[in-house]
DNA sequence: TAACTGCCAAGCAGGTCTTT
DNA sequence: AAAGACCTGCTTGGCAGTTA
């Protein structure tokens, strides 16, 4: 394959994308983009002066490369809640029959001689290590911030983070020190929507998250939702429990949300206080139930104490006046 | 049509500067 | 030094366009 191929292979997307948001900009008749495509055409902005940097790198010298996928570690900030990719995976399948069209992009390890370290094409690198090839990479020299930008702007632009993805991304990457500007450009989001992903990402516990998955389908307001929710450690609790249940397991990642979304919920049941009474030598028994709402008195009787019942309903009016007046006395 | 997503506006909190 | 003004960074609530 010619260095044009690569190119091509690399960007094919990337000169379509920018083609088509160039053609919205005119059609708009220049006026400033708002929304998403305005922000679909700054990282695509951003993409292109990558390209041009990452061609300009390839006409000084940089060339693709093969390596042993083995050599190749993942990025020092990790953007994926998926573990590895399945054989079944079309990333996989579409690798075997046509080979890696395209290459990933890495950088010699900063700390491991002889190893490298991928900007992206995660998943690209774990399909071709699945099936035992070699891996056609471009090896760059990038810093950290160069790095997880990169790593970041490619997975904005191809839209496959999940909104919790995204979350856990961007904390790890305020985790590692990076500064908010950085990480809205590795994100190619905003203030606002940098701040709600750090919430989410912040209020739900790793190992729920890990529990539930990447759950592609899920945005924003659910997400914020459970969160909000889980504040509650009853509701926590109850969210720890579902995730821990048999059918949980045997869940889609969009299913296995609901479920915890569902289970975090509902209203939980007042406490209930059951007690007895027995009086000595006598053959009634009463139940005492208080949920808070209701406050039940159930008496069971023997023939010798049948009356009492209804004794009791008579003399209602003079206990109630007996205990306000009990209750006056105490307040005073 | 419900849900997702980007963005705006308002407000809060903490830090810094200026004035008294 | 203390109080107030101002700035910056961040959060929150809500709206509107887009998408599946």
């Amino acid at each position: 394959m010619s260095r044009r191929d690569v190119l091509n292979g690399i960007f094919a997307d990337t000169t379509r994308e920018l083609a088509a948001a160039n053609f919205s900009k005119e059609a708009d008749g220049g006026r400033v983009l708002a929304g998403p495509v305005r922000t679909m055409g700054l990282a695509l902005d951003r993409m292109d002066q990558e390209a041009r940097e990452l061609r300009e790198a390839l006409k000084s010298g940089e060339r693709v490369v093969e390596l042993d996928p083995e050599l190749i570690d993942g990025s020092f900030v990790r953007d994926r809640l998926d573990g590895e990719v399945p054989a079944t995976d079309d990333i996989v399948r579409s690798i075997e029959e046509n080979g890696q069209e395209v290459p990933i992009l890495v950088r010699q390890h900063p700390d491991l001689e002889g190893r490298y370290q991928v900007a992206y094409g995660h998943r690209r690198l774990r399909a071709v290590r699945l099936l035992g090839r070699k891996v056609r990479a471009v090896v760059r020299p990038l810093s950290d911030n160069e790095l997880v930008v990169a790593q970041g702007i490619e997975n904005t632009a191809r839209k496959d983070l999940s909104y919790i993805e995204r979350a856990v991304f961007a904390l790890s990457l305020e985790t590692h020190g990076f500064g908010r500007d950085l990480i809205m450009q590795a994100l190619s989001t905003d203030k606002t929507e940098l701040s709600k992903l750090l919430s989410v990402a912040k209020g739900i516990p790793g190992s729920l998250v890990k529990a539930i998955g990447a759950a592609p389908s899920m945005g924003r307001r659910r997400w914020m939702d459970i969160a909000e929710k889980i504040t509650d450690p009853k509701a926590m609790e109850v969210a720890r429990n579902a995730i821990h249940r048999p059918e949980f397991e045997a869940l889609g990642s969009d299913e296995r949300f609901m479920m915890v979304l569902a289970e975090v919920s509902k209203k939980p049941q007042r406490e209930q206080t059951i007690s007895e009474w027995k009086p000595n030598g006598g053959k009634v028994a009463a139940k005492i139930k208080d949920t808070g709402r209701a406050y039940t008195l159930s008496l069971k009787t023997a023939e010798a104490d049948e009356g009492f019942g209804a004794y009791l309903t008579k003399r209602l009016d003079d206990l109630y006046a007996d205990w306000q007046a009990n209750r006056k006395s105490k307040q005073e």
